[in-house]
DNA sequence: AAAGTATTGAAACAAAATTTCAATAAGGTA
DNA sequence: TACCTTATTGAAATTTTGTTTCAATACTTT
């Protein structure tokens, strides 16, 4: 086992110190309840979670902060769908790849080592510096397939 | 070698009359320009293509008509990126995936046997319907990388 | 404490995509 | 062919997402 270089709000504290920027109580709001959604979410089910934890913070503060999470790592883009992007928290979980049911839109995760294997492979390859990898199968779940779906 | 079902206008309208819509002279130009496009594409683009070449089709025939391409497996939505979605025809190329350069934009196509392996065991495992599947690497090229990017 | 600068929220703005609606055209029927 | 029904179209309005502006404020350094 590698020793983590730190939690989430360790990391993110010094990516922003490293980048000059100023470490203020918004940006660690948001931080922490990005990491306190055990899912995918949006910009706007972000929003609603932390008014109603009484946070006032604006939506744009949150597509603000949310470029910053993505560059230090801590964040990734995981889909576009109905007109917006979703996000999720990757510090502290493996990569993972996803399914989606285009009728009933579950998503459920996967692991598979080959993915990775492709993606090191490529920028060994090529020379390229690899940042992130997405891996997406779209369909329709064992429930859907045969529906009017 | 298997027969190709035919090509990608007669495809198109069958799966037009088959839906109980009607092929008009608009769906076809469009579904014409996107298989003259050899690249990825956004709607700007071939709206601009369009007009350049005299059609006076509008942008929400446009975008009336890129989900029915969709559905018929005829097109794909590739990557969301600068704000808008990006597409390419998909009929009559090998799947392939993609390397886009965080820094300079390019994408680059590959190949690799192995991701349609990991999609086809986990649709027969989990019993789900593949309608496609997308793998993405997002980095530095090798011309970007240890740059300013 | 003062100066300098980054960040914030609110509102204005820009852009992408969808919807509305009256005119038109496709496709079926006589 | 003429006629009928109904889907489709373009243009404009609308909705939604995301970005930018800007004055007030908070952080950081001197
Ligand atoms: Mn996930
Ligand atoms: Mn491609
Ligand atoms: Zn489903
Ligand atoms: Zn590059």
């Amino acid at each position: 086992m590698e020793k983590p270089p730190g939690s989430e709000i360790e990391i993110f504290r010094d990516f922003i110190k490293k980048k000059g920027l100023r470490y203020t109580s918004e940006r660690e709001i948001i931080l922490r309840e990005i990491f306190n959604i055990h899912d995918h979410f949006d910009v706007d089910e972000l929003y609603l979670r932390l008014r109603n934890k009484g946070h006032r913070i604006s939506k744009a503060s949150i597509y603000r902060t949310l470029p910053l999470l993505i560059e230090c790592g801590l964040v990734q883009e995981v889909y576009h769908e109905d007109g917006h992007m979703h996000y999720e928290h990757i510090y502290g979980h493996e990569p993972h790849a996803h399914f989606r049911c285009l009728s009933c839109r579950r998503v459920e995760e996967f692991k598979d080592q080959r993915l990775e294997e492709v993606a090191r492979e490529y920028a060994e390859k090529y020379g390229v510096e690899i940042k992130m990898t997405r891996f997406e199968i779209l369909g329709y779940c064992s429930t859907c397939r045969g529906g009017e779906g």
